[in-house]
DNA sequence: AGCATACTGAACCATTCGGTTCAGTATTTA
DNA sequence: TAAATACTGAACCGAATGGTTCAGTATGCT
C-alpha cells in the first residue's frame, strides 16, 4: 500500500471530524467568505470561527488571505486528494477482505453439494 | 448535495484521525485479531487498545466478538461509504469551483484578445 | 479626528482524548 | 484446584478541543 503522510492525515481527518468545519468547507466550496460571514452563518464568535479556520488551514483544505481589515478564506488547493486516496485503499482492502470470504462461502457450498451427490 | 448523518460522520472521522486506529484497520484489513495482538502490535497496553478498538466499533469500522476470555476484531460492516462519498462530492464542489475560475480566465484571455485585436 | 468594523491574542473553562495503573472477573490449562 | 491468560472497569493524568470573554490593533468611513 501507498505511504501517505501520517501527519497529514491526523490533521485533516481531525479537521473533518467536526461538523462546523465540514459546513464551512462546503460553504466555501460555494463562494469564498470572511471570517465574520463564516461566524454569522454558524452563529459563533469571531474567535470561535477563527480557530476553526486556524485547523482547516493547518490541515492544507483551506487558505485565507488578508486584505485591507478582512481575512478572506477559500478552499485549499489539497483538494482531500490523500485523504480520498486512503479510503479508497482501505475499501479496496476491505472488498479484498469480503472476496475472500465470498471465496470460502462458495468452496463450503460446493463441498457441500460434492457431499451431497 | 445528499444529505449524511452528521453524527456518524463526526464518529468516523473523529476515528480515522488517530494514525494508530488507522494501523488497527489496515492490520483488520489483512487478519482478524484479537486485543491483545493489537496491543502488541502497537506497543499498548490491554486497556489502552480497548479504548481505540471501542472507539473504531462505535464508528462502525470494526465489529468484535468475544469468545471464550479472548475478544476478536474484525472489520466492521459500514467499509466508509459514507465518508468516501462525502468526500468525492467536496471534491466535486472543489472542481467546480476552480472549473469556473478557469472559465473566467479563459473569458478574461478572450476579452484580451478581443481588445487586441 | 473620531467612530465603527474586522480581526487578533491571551486567558480562561469544561469536556474529551490518549494513555496509564491497579484491582478485579472469567476462562483455560496443568 | 491453582496458576496463567485475556479481558474489563474505575480512576487518574496531562494535553488538546471547542468554545467563550475581554482587551487590544489596524483599517475604513464621515
Amino acid at each position: 500500500m501507498v505511504q501517505y503522510a501520517k501527519a497529514r492525515l491526523d490533521a485533516s481527518f481531525a479537521a473533518l471530524s467536526d461538523a462546523t468545519r465540514r459546513g464551512v468547507l462546503e460553504q466555501l466550496a460555494r463562494a469564498d467568505a470572511s471570517i465574520t460571514e463564516l461566524a454569522e452563518k454558524f452563529h459563533m464568535t469571531l474567535t470561535g470561527m477563527k480557530k476553526h479556520v486556524g485547523v482547516l488551514e493547518q490541515a492544507g483544505l483551506v487558505t485565507t488571505e488578508k486584505v485591507g481589515r478582512v481575512r478572506t478564506c477559500k478552499l485549499g488547493l489539497s483538494g482531500l486528494g490523500d485523504e480520498a486516496a486512503w479510503i479508497e485503499s482501505y475499501r479496496q482492502l476491505w472488498d479484498a477482505r469480503f472476496d475472500a470470504l465470498d471465496k470460502v462461502v462458495e468452496e463450503l457450498k460446493r463441498k457441500e453439494k460434492d457431499d451431497g451427490e
